[in-house]
DNA sequence: CGGAATCCTTGGGGATACTG
DNA sequence: CAGTATCCCCAAGGATTCCG
């Protein structure tokens, strides 16, 4: 199968080599992905992104644009104007991105009655 | 594209309803993604995982578990041996996650060489 | 407009001990 | 063996205020 080393941080001790880890700590989060989600329809200014992601505070808005620019998955584009306007894109790494991204929603989309059915069943039995 | 309606929850005003916010919901977290992976190649038994997976609490063990076999990704079956079996196995929908899982997870040992590139460049950068 | 800085709260989750 | 029950902590992250 195409899992093989996946755990090997475990007995390592280290958490930066095991891949799986690391997607987690990058992905997990609340926000990276939605963030990556909606800049993959183009780029966007700060405010516009806020007003797209209403629920997200600019405290968190901004970090998690660091972090992804840190990573690579996001350009910053600063222009000189009179208000000041940064603009934020996907690069080509981030873009890559979206591909299991969209791989993981489409499972959600299709799973999510399943999953439904089962924890209703599962909470109907366990509550009485 | 592929992704349409993803962001629908942040103007419907509820969580429930977007579907990357699930996703996220239930892979977010710090243990669901490993379990599953570690599930992935057979069935376990509790300890078992433990052994596999020592840097989680039985606690969180025990807590990932249940909320996994709530959803229907993992099966539970007690043997009613003398010292009490419990083994865990995927479902069906938990083995369909394996897929999405597994791109993710190509994408990461694909990319990370670039992630701590950029990661690498930007840090230099901005530390002096 | 696009942030940075500060304060404050919540709950995720670890450690430990006990039970059937 | 396979959990359950408690206590406790700390850091993720929200709200608010200030700045160039």
């Amino acid at each position: 199968m195409y899992v093989e080393r996946w755990n090997e941080a475990a007995s390592a001790g280290g958490t930066g080599a095991c891949p799986v880890r690391h997607v987690l700590d990058k992905i997990g989060d609340k926000w990276s992905m939605l963030l990556v989600m909606t800049l993959a329809s183009g780029a966007k200014r700060f405010n516009q992104l806020h007003r797209e992601m209403p629920d997200i505070s600019q405290k968190m808005l901004t970090q998690t644009l660091r972090d992804l620019q840190r990573d690579g998955l996001v350009a910053r584009k600063v222009f000189d104007t009179k208000p000041p306007s940064v603009e934020y894109r996907l690069t080509p790494l981030g873009q890559s991105l979206i591909v299991p991204f969209g791989h993981l929603i489409e499972w959600a989309n299709q799973s999510m009655p399943r999953i439904n059915a089962a924890r209703s069943h599962f909470d109907g039995a366990g509550a009485r």
